[in-house]
DNA sequence: ATTAGCACTCTATCCCTATGAGTGCCAACA
DNA sequence: TGTTGGCACTCATAGGGATAGAGTGCTAAT
C-alpha cells in the first residue's frame, strides 16, 4: 500500500475521530481537529482516493466517511504507535489480578476477567497446550470398587485427574502395579507422543490377567488424552452490550449467541494460532478485524490474542474481543501487560 | 384472595393472552378469544375490579391490562394447572442429556444446557451442597518438595481434590502417616463437622514435628472447606436477548450485568433455598416473581428452581430465569422432568 | 496540486394528524 | 344486584410532510 504521508495521517486521523466519536468523520470536522495546513477541498480529494482504494467507505452518499476493515488493517500494521501503560495504568492492572491462588486455572481466570474489566470488552483465555509438556507422575487410586482415580502431574506444574471405570473385581494391589508400571514407563515422555501402544507396553510385566489391565489401560490413555485437552475461558460477555457499536439488539444476538459456544470460539482460536497470516516475528500478537474472522456475528468485532508462556513450551493465548473501532494500540498495550504479569506469576508453578 | 369464579377466570384468561401475545390485553379480545357468556362490559367491571385488588395494570389510561407481580402469583399459586410432558416432550429431553459422562458435574451441567435448549431461557445450576456427605478416602500426594494435592472422595460418589503447599523438607514418608492418620479420624464424619480442632487431633500420634505437622494439618483442613463450597452453572444467557421482554437494551444489559457475577445469583439460590416463603410441602419448586426478587435488573423475571437429589442428604437446586411473562406450567414440567431425570442418572454415581 | 464556491443528496428531527383499541361511566334492563 | 349497550374520552402509534444540517462531488480559478 503505498500512500503519500498526508493521505497516511487522514487515514490515521479518520479512524482515530472515529473510534472516539463513533460517527462517520467529513472533511470539515477533520480540519477543526487536526492541524492538516491545507483545505478541506483537498483533504475530500484525498478522502476520495483513499476510498477508492478500499480503506474508507461512506454509510451513505452524504454523509462522512468511515474506516473499512482494510483500513483499520492499514492502520494496525503500519500507522499505530503502541506506548506502554502509564504507570498508574499498570497499576491498576496489578492490583486487579490475584495472585494468591495455588493453580494455573485460577491465574488464568483471574487475569482474563482483569483483561475484560480493563479494556470493557470481552476478553478471553485459552488453557495452556499441554502436549509439549510431559508426565512427572501417574497415580491411579482406588475409590471403590470399579472406580478409580487418575492423578496426573505434569511438567508444567499442572495437575490434572479423571475419573474412571475399572473391573469392579481389581483389586487395591493390582492397580497400584498397574499404576507404577505405566509411570515408570511413561515420565518423562511429553504427552503428544504418549499412544494407546506405548501405554499399553508399559503395563508388559505386571502380572494382572490381561483382559483386566486392557480396561484399565485404555481408560489411563483416555485420561491423559483429556488431559491435554483445550480449555476456554470466556469473560464479560454482557459488557458487549454496553457499547454503542452494539446497540442494535440483532447483532448483539447474534455476537453473544456465537460466543455462547464457547467449543466453536475455542476452535478460532486454535486455528489462528496456526494460521500463517501474522507476522509473528514483529509483534507477540494477532489480530483479526472484522469480516477477516469467519466467526458469525463478529463482522463487527476485533480479535485480538497475545502468547503467554508457562514454560517455553507450554504455551496459551489471552486475548479480546471487541468491537472493530476500538483503541487498538491501548487494548494492544494492556493485553500485553496482562500477558507479562500472566507470565511472571506462572513461574510460581513449574 | 377471595374472587368469585369468574374473576378468576379472567385473570386466567389475561395471563394466558398476555403470555401468548405479549400485548396489554382489552375486554373485547378477551371476550372473542374466550368464551365468557357476558358482554365487554361486564368484563370491563370485573377487570376494574382485578385492577383494584392489584392483580392486573395498566401501561396507560387507554391501554389493554397487564398482570402484575401479583397477579402472576395468585396465577402460579392458584389458578394454573401443571401437566405433564407429552411423550415426545419428553423424549426431547431424554435425547439432549448426554449421560453418557464420568464426573456429577459434568452431568449437572449438561442437564443445565438442556433445560436452557428447552425452555429458551436462561437456566442455572448449583452444585450439590457436600456439608451433610462425609469423607470416604482422604489422600496427600506429594507432586515435589512443597507441593502435594489432597485428593479426598465423599460419600455421594464425588471427588474433589486441591494443591497445596506444604513444608519443604517433608519426604514422602511423613507426609503419608499424616495423611493415613488424617484418614483414619474423619473417615465417616460429615463435612460440617470437620474442624480445624479435629484434623489437628487426629494426626496427634503421627511423630512428625510438630510446626511441619501444623501447617500440612491447616492446609489439608483447607482442602476439605473447599470441598463443599458450592459452585453454580449458568447456561443460555444470551437467549434473553432473543425475548421481546428484553429488546430494550437497557433492560438486557442490566440483566445479563447482573448474571455475569454468578457468585451473587449463587449467593441469591441460596437464600432462597434457606427461605420459607415457600410451601415446600405442597410442590417440589420454588418460585420468585419480578419485584420478589431482590436482584438487580431482574425485575421483568422469574426465577423457578426445583431441588435435585444426589443423596437423602445432598441436594442441589436446578432452575430456569426467564420473562415474568412466561408458561408457568409448562416451565415447571420441563424443570420437574430434566430434575427427575438428573436425579436418576445421579445414582450411578453414589 | 490546491482551493473556493456551489448544487446536490441524504438523514434526522420535529410537528401535525388520523387511527384505533381500550377505558370509565351512565342509564336501562332482568 | 348483576348485566348490558351506548358514548365520550384518552392515549400510543404510524404516517406524512417540511426543514435543517452536515457532507459530498465537481468545476473553474489560482
Amino acid at each position: 500500500m503505498q500512500l503519500d504521508s498526508r493521505k497516511k495521517e487522514v487515514l490515521h486521523a479518520i479512524v482515530d475521530d472515529f473510534v472516539l466519536t463513533n460517527e462517520p468523520v467529513g472533511s470539515k470536522s477533520l480540519i477543526e481537529r487536526h492541524n492538516f495546513n491545507v483545505s478541506s477541498a483537498t483533504l475530500r480529494n484525498d478522502m476520495a482516493e483513499l476510498e477508492h482504494l478500499g480503506l474508507i467507505e461512506k454509510p451513505h452518499t452524504s454523509a462522512g466517511r468511515i474506516p473499512s476493515d482494510k483500513g483499520y488493517r492499514e492502520y494496525v500494521n503500519s500507522l499505530m504507535t503502541i506506548e506502554e501503560l502509564s504507570p498508574y495504568e499498570q497499576l491498576e492492572i496489578e492490583k486487579r489480578i490475584d495472585t494468591s491462588v495455588d493453580e494455573v486455572t485460577e491465574l488464568i481466570k483471574n487475569a482474563t476477567h482483569t483483561l475484560s474489566e480493563t479494556t470493557g470488552f470481552v476478553s478471553l483465555a485459552m488453557s495452556p497446550r499441554l502436549t509439549k509438556s510431559f508426565l512427572k507422575q501417574l497415580k491411579i487410586l482406588m475409590i471403590e470398587p470399579g472406580k478409580a482415580l487418575v492423578v496426573m502431574v505434569l511438567s508444567a506444574g499442572v495437575v490434572k485427574d479423571k475419573v474412571v471405570r475399572i473391573p469392579n473385581f481389581l483389586n487395591d494391589e493390582q492397580i497400584f502395579r498397574i499404576s507404577g508400571a505405566i509411570e515408570k514407563y511413561l515420565t518423562g515422555k511429553p504427552l503428544d507422543e504418549i499412544t494407546l501402544v506405548t501405554v499399553e507396553q508399559a503395563a508388559k510385566d505386571t502380572e494382572v490377567p490381561d483382559p483386566l489391565l486392557k480396561q484399565v489401560l485404555y481408560e489411563a490413555y483416555a485420561a491423559i488424552k483429556q488431559a491435554d485437552e483445550l480449555n476456554i475461558y470466556l469473560d464479560g460477555e454482557h459488557r458487549m452490550l454496553s457499547l454503542p457499536d452494539f446497540s442494535s439488539l440483532g447483532r448483539a444476538r447474534d455476537l453473544l449467541g456465537t460466543l455462547s459456544d464457547s467449543g466453536m470460539v475455542a476452535g478460532y482460536v486454535n486455528e489462528m494460532e496456526n494460521s500463517t497470516l501474522d507476522s509473528r516475528s514483529r509483534d507477540s500478537y494477532m489480530i483479526r478485524i472484522g469480516q477477516e474472522i469467519t466467526l458469525e456475528g463478529l463482522d463487527d468485532c476485533s480479535f485480538i490474542t497475545a502468547t503467554y508462556n508457562l514454560t517455553d513450551s507450554v504455551t496459551g493465548n489471552i486475548g479480546v474481543i471487541g468491537p472493530k473501532r476500538m483503541l487498538y494500540s491501548k487494548v494492544i498495550s494492556q493485553i500485553d501487560f496482562v500477558k507479562k504479569k500472566l507470565n511472571e506469576e506462572m513461574k510460581r508453578f513449574t
